[in-house]
DNA sequence: CCACCGTATGAATCAGCCC
DNA sequence: GGGGCTGATTCATACGGTG
């Protein structure tokens, strides 16, 4: 067990900084009751099969490493149980703790959680904004992962800058549905070969979003699988205290690199959780689901010319061809492209045809506002 | 146990419609593999405290009902299993389940499933448009709920309409977040005193959303926890058949009502989006016999860098190697896999070069009729 | 220097049929 | 049930090269 201690405050215990080794041997050793927050990004015990390729038939570089592989469910709930029982202990009174993961393992996670005592406080999901599509259209694009964020018991009363929280999503309640890219571009770390240099690299959005919302300036946050340090070098960002603990020296050493070349700066902190707003997307669908026209009705060109029929899905049938609004409008016309929001018009009670544009439009207004990063 | 038909379509057993009952008594009587998809809208296990104040002191009409209380989690799970179990042995072997919970509930949901024997396909995020507010300010705003989408079993291949997901969505692939309003509004049953009559009545879209991906006309849905019947109404809705089973006599009596008065939608505009895999298959040898190419004849690929000849038994010959349009094509490109109809290309009289699919999808008009999805 | 285009890639339980 | 063949399938973003 090596320590290298990287933030410059007052620490309670020797072991502050980057802890290489086993993460659960370690945590055993660590004093009960003396960290405010742990986050934490286990294996998400993915269960791959063979290799899978994209249409262009180019390799994905899955995660097939060695530490997510867990003979099965049952073993991975031992260990799963394992560190979060060392977690608990760890924690503060007051203590809470955030789970990340997949369908594969969250459902495994969260129940492990109430099973030790946890209180569940929110679960909250990450909103991929440029998710890996499914490339065989076998599923829904797995566009999201969650997060369990959970105080130490009933009693605990763990922290929430709920102000803060609303400030930053422009003066509305900060919901459980985050939007956030995936880490990519030059915040991805690199090796030599310019190969990622970790396989699930979390972005630092996330992580500050986390801690300032669940932590205070001065706090200790505890990782036990600190990969590259995303925890760590947000925390050091946002002047937090933290303990990571990772076993792969690799990992550790750019981890330890990342963090040194972090300045603590007010300035940067505030600047990286900027708010934004993004107008959403509003797909035909949704004019359906609304209500707004019903399967089997008619729309129109401006001329009334030309003719389609809504489907059920949403697709439109015009002359026994069927696709979106968009394609069966490029076909109508003999052209390549079209947008169906503009040439496709519906039939008011009063007003004759009206483009259903002004659906979409009526979708958007009652939408309400999900926050953005 | 009480039966009330609302289908009117052919049954294969006499149960189909709302079953008024207990709802483990009745599936244990359901006979096994006999229904394509089961919706399940169980019980939350909330465990509200007290009662819940707004900040003007009116009380939060929360949901206390005798039906969601459970002395601890094994009693939930004990409950939830056996009613799991029941319905994977009524599922058809291709059947697929949905659930749908929030964080009280969900993850003991989803780790039942796995342990069961299911296989999950995804889970998905509904967003609400107009979440409760969290009038406490002492958490996020609960702004979302998790569905499941599971398999019977690993081998099982469920029904996903992948096509009509992605018309739906103006041509981009289904992701696995919904963005859809809460139940309000004319669509929230209410009763004589105004009140609502179900406190966790679903959206018409939801459902709609689920049916029209994973099922498809004629199939016939099964929902343990009826309530009020929105399952009932989007499936007569888009003709799929269904069986709701429900306790409570008020619940069936409104549910009753609710469905009797549905219109289901025009039967084409039910109608599934084609999908290219259910295009019946064209060997490359009727190209030939159709006279649109002749032995001897060259193809090549789109840059006319690549060069092979169709031999009289529709193989092609390119550098020596022979074999069918997809296994020269893959050799000619260094590749483990080709699909030989884009790749390969012929000479057009006037326009050039044109990728052979064409000549596939002439065939395919000549082929006649095929059978309607 | 900017616009445009081609290429690379991200926590992935990713095909179906016939012999 | 396994092996082999047919042939269906991707969105957002970053980055590098070219004009």
């Amino acid at each position: 067990m090596r320590s290298c201690v990287v933030s410059g405050e007052a620490a309670p215990f020797a072991a502050e900084g980057i802890l290489q080794g086993d993460c659960l041997e370690i945590l055993r050793r660590m004093p009960s009751a003396s960290v405010d927050l742990v986050f934490a990004d286990p294996p998400y015990n993915l269960q791959l099969g063979g290799e899978l390729l994209r249409p262009n038939n180019t390799r994905v570089d899955g995660v097939d490493h060695a530490w997510d592989r867990f003979a099965d469910f049952a073993t991975y709930d031992r260990f799963s149980r394992a560190w979060l029982a060392e977690c608990r202990r760890i924690l503060k009174p007051n203590g809470a703790l955030w789970v990340i993961g997949t369908y594969h393992n969250i459902f495994r996670l969260g129940t492990a959680l109430q099973d030790l005592g946890f209180w569940l406080m929110n679960d909250v999901i990450w909103l991929k904004t440029n998710p890996m599509p499914n490339f065989k259209g076998t599923r829904f694009t797995n566009a999201h992962e969650t997060l369990i964020w959970a105080a130490r018991d009933e009693k605990a009363r763990p922290t929430f800058n709920y102000d803060s929280m609303k400030a930053f999503n422009d003066d509305l309640q900060m919901r459980s549905d985050w939007l956030i890219p995936i880490c990519s571009g030059p915040e991805r770390l690199r090796d030599d070969g310019g190969r990622k240099a970790h396989p699930t690299q979390k972005p630092e959005a996330l992580l500050a979003r986390v801690l300032m919302a669940t932590t205070k300036p001065g706090d200790l946050v505890l990782d036990p699988f600190f990969g590259t340090g995303t925890t760590g070098a947000v925390a050091k960002l946002l002047r937090r205290r933290f303990i990571g603990i990772e076993r792969d020296p690799d990992y550790v050493a750019a981890a330890s690199a990342r963090i040194a070349a972090i300045e603590p700066c007010d300035a940067k902190a505030a600047a990286l959780i900027t708010s934004k707003r993004a107008e959403p997307r509003v797909p035909f669908g949704m004019v359906l689901e609304r209500g707004m026209l019903r399967p089997g009705d008619v729309l129109f060109d401006a001329k009334a010319e030309i003719r389609a029929q809504v489907m059920a899905d949403a697709s439109l049938m015009w002359n026994g061809t069927r696709g979106s609004i968009h394609s069966v409008g490029a076909k109508a016309q003999g052209r390549g492209a079209c947008n169906g929001w503009t040439f496709w018009h519906f039939e008011q009670p009063k007003d004759g045809l009206a483009p259903i544009d002004l659906l979409r439009m009526e979708v958007r207004k009652t939408m309400g506002m999900r926050a953005a990063a």
